[in-house]
DNA sequence: CTGAAAGCGCTTACAG
DNA sequence: CTGAAAGCGCTTACAG
C-alpha cells in the first residue's frame, strides 16, 4: 500500500468542533432518534467543522461496522465489456447503471475472477464479493452451484433471466419467452405453416426449455408440426437439408445468430428467403437484417429488465433475510414480437 | 443491512486449527520473514482447515487494516455504458476490462456520483473513491480541480488522454496526435492542397489544442494555409459557406463526428465529396465512412491506451508516494493514419 | 443530551 | 516459533 497523506477523521472533525467522535457519528448519520437528541447547536457545530474540512467517511470502516456500503456487484460469466458480447451485455449494462445511479449505488465489476472452465468462478479465495450490498448476475449459462451457495449464505442477488434451478429458489427477473414463443408459432399457423423445422443448439437452460417447450406443444397438438434440428459448432447444414428433405415451409431459430447463420447457409444452398421458405428468431432481433429484410422475431426490453433486476436487488439488500420468502422475487417481464419480413405466407413464392 | 448469516472468520480457521488467529493470518498472507517461521506442520494444518471452510478474507477488513484491495476505480464523467458513448468509451472499457483481468483486479465504477453542471462530481460527501486503490479516469472534460485534489492527497489515479493542468502534474496516458496531425497535413500538402478550412468546436482540452497548433503552424508557415471555423451546436453551416466562398480544397475537422455533419451539409449544398473538396477528421475514423467512402483520418490504439493506463495504475500504486516524482507518468502513444478516401489531390474534378 | 467502551475482521509490531 | 495486544475508522448499545 502506498503511504498516501493521512485523510481526516472523525476524530478531528470532533477535536475541531469541540465534541466526542461519537457526536459525530451521530450527526453524519442523522440519528436522532428516542435515546439521542443532540441540540440544533452542536450539530450546527459539527456541520460547520464538516464543511471545511475535506471529511469523507471511510466505507470499508462503515460496512466492517455493519453498514451498508451503496455498492452493489455485477458479474458476468463472459468477459462484459468485450466488443463482441456487447450486442447482449450492452443494453443490460446500460440499464444497470442508469439504475444504479438513479439509487445512488457505485457498481463493481468482478473482473478478477479467475477462469475455469471457460467460464469465470464467482467464489473463490479473495472474492470481493462480500464488499457489495448485493449482486446482480450476468450470463447465459451460469453455475448452479454458485447460485445455490449465494442462497445458501442468503447473500442478496438478482440473476437476469429465467433460472429454475432445483436446489434452490433463485430471484430473477427475466423475459416471457414462452408467450412470446407461442406469439409467434400462432402467427405461423396463421399465415398457413404447418410445417417447420426448429434449429437449436441442444443447451438445457430455462430460456431453451421455455421455448422447445412450446415447440414440442405446437408439434403435439398437430398445431404446426416442428423437425428439431440440434446444431453444434454453428454448423447449421443438417438444418439446410432438413429443409431440402422438403416439407417445411418455415425455419424457427433458437436464437438470432443461428438465425442468420441459417440464412448465410440457405443462401449457399441456393433456397431463396422467404420465397422457398420462411424465417424466424426467437430471439432479440433488433438491428439484424437477413439480406435487407427485417429478420422476424422479438424485441426484448433488456434495459427494463436490467432496472428492474436492481429494483429487486435494492429490495433484497432493504429487507432482513428471514423475510425474503414473503417477497416476490421472480418476475418476467413481456415482450413484443417483431413480426418482420421473414416470415411470409406460405406460397408466397408463386 | 439485511442480516446475513455470519461468514467464516480467522478467529473460527484458528479454533478448528487450534492455533491462534495471528498464525492463520500469517499463513494467509505467506508472512514467512525473519521473525516469524511457521512449521509446514502447523502451517498445513491451518491450510486443511481453511480448504474445508468456505472461508474469505473480509475485504472490508482488510482494507480498514491498510493493506490493499486489488479494486481500482473507473470515474467517467459522463454515463459510460450508454449507447451513444459506446463508441468512445467502449474500446478503452474493453481494454480496461482485460488489463484488469490480467492483473486480478476488480472494477469499481463511480455511478453513484451526483451530476453538476451536466457533469459528475469525484468527490462528494459519500464517494467511495477510497475502497479502490486507484483510479483511471475517463472523460472530454475533466475537471481541474478533481485532478488537483487527487494529486494533493497523492491518490494514485491515471487520466485517459493527455492533461497539462498547470497546477498539478497530472499523470496520464494518450494519443500522439500532435504528429497524427501533423502527418494528415503534410498528406494533404502532398496532394496538392494549399488552402484548407478547420472546422471546430473551439474547446480547451489538451487535445484540441494540440490539433489547433498544428494547424495553426501550417498556416503560419504557409505550408497550408487554415481558415479557422469555429462551430456551436453541431450547426456546421458556416463550414460549408466558408467552402463555398472559394479557395479551400479540404476541410479538416476536429473530430469525425463533426466531420460527418460537415458532409452531410455539404451534400445538402450540393458541394460533391471528395471531388470538389476533400474532407479529413483529426480523429479517430474506424468504422465511419462518408457515402461509402472511408473517411480520411487516424486509428488510434485505444484499448493499448487503456491497458496503458491500468498498466501504470498499478505502478502507482506500488510504489510509495514519495518515489513518485522518480516514475515516468506521462505516456502518448502513437497512433496511425488512415488514409481513406476523402482526402484526395487538388484539381480531381477535372 | 453526550461520551467512554466494545466490537466489526483483519494486520502488524511486540513480547515471550 | 507463536500469541496477546493495539490499531485501522466507524457504529451502536450502554452508562452517565
Amino acid at each position: 500500500m502506498s503511504p498516501k497523506t493521512r485523510n481526516v477523521t472523525q476524530k478531528e472533525i470532533a477535536r475541531i468542533a469541540g465534541v466526542s467522535q461519537t457526536t459525530v457519528s451521530m450527526v453524519l448519520n442523522d440519528r436522532d432518534g428516542s435515546n439521542v437528541r443532540i441540540p440544533a447547536a452542536t450539530r450546527e457545530r459539527v456541520k460547520q467543522a464538516i464543511e471545511q474540512s475535506t471529511y469523507v467517511a471511510d466505507p470499508a470502516a462503515r460496512r466492517l461496522a455493519g453498514l451498508d456500503n451503496q455498492i452493489l456487484g455485477v458479474f458476468t460469466y463472459e468477459p462484459a465489456l468485450s466488443p463482441e458480447s456487447m450486442d447482449f451485455y450492452g443494453p443490460l449494462l446500460n440499464g444497470i447503471e442508469r439504475a444504479a445511479e438513479e439509487v445512488g449505488c457505485d457498481l463493481l465489476f468482478f473482473t478478477s475472477s479467475p477462469v475455469e472452465d471457460g467460464r469465470r468462478t464467482l467464489f473463490h479465495r479473495k472474492t470481493r464479493l462480500r464488499l457489495a450490498d448485493g449482486c446482480i448476475l450476468l450470463g447465459q449459462d451460469m453455475d448452479g452451484d454458485d447460485l445455490k451457495r449465494l442462497v445458501d449464505e442468503r447473500f442478496p442477488f438478482v440473476a437476469v433471466g429465467r433460472r429454475d434451478e432445483t436446489t434452490a429458489r433463485v430471484p430473477y427477473v427475466g423475459i416471457d419467452y414462452v408467450t412470446l414463443t407461442d406469439g409467434l408459432i400462432r402467427r405461423a399457423v396463421e399465415l398457413g405453416h404447418r410445417e417447420g423445422v426448429y434449429v437449436h443448439r441442444d443447451g438445457d437452460s430455462p430460456t431453451a426449455r421455455d421455448r422447445r417447450g412450446q415447440i414440442v406443444a405446437a408439434t403435439e397438438s398437430g398445431t404446426l408440426h416442428f423437425t428439431p434440428v440440434a446444431v453444434a459448432d454453428d454448423d447449421v447444414s443438417a438444418a439446410v437439408a432438413a429443409v431440402a428433405a422438403g416439407g417445411a415451409t418455415v425455419i424457427f431459430a433458437e436464437d438470432t445468430f443461428l438465425a442468420e447463420d441459417v440464412a448465410f447457409a440457405l443462401a449457399a444452398a441456393g433456397i431463396d428467403l422467404p420465397r422457398s421458405v420462411s424465417l424466424a428468431s426467437l430471439g432479440e432481433v433488433r438491428g439484424h437484417s437477413i439480406g435487407g429484410r427485417v429478420l422476424t422475431g422479438f424485441q426484448t426490453p433488456r434495459q427494463q429488465v436490467a432496472a428492474e433486476a436492481l429494483n429487486l436487488l435494492q429490495k433484497l439488500v432493504a429487507t432482513p433475510a428471514d423475510e425474503w420468502p414473503g417477497l416476490d422475487t421472480q418476475l418476467l417481464l413481456d415482450g413484443t414480437l417483431e413480426l418482420g419480413e421473414t416470415l411470409v405466407p406460405v406460397g408466397s413464392a408463386s
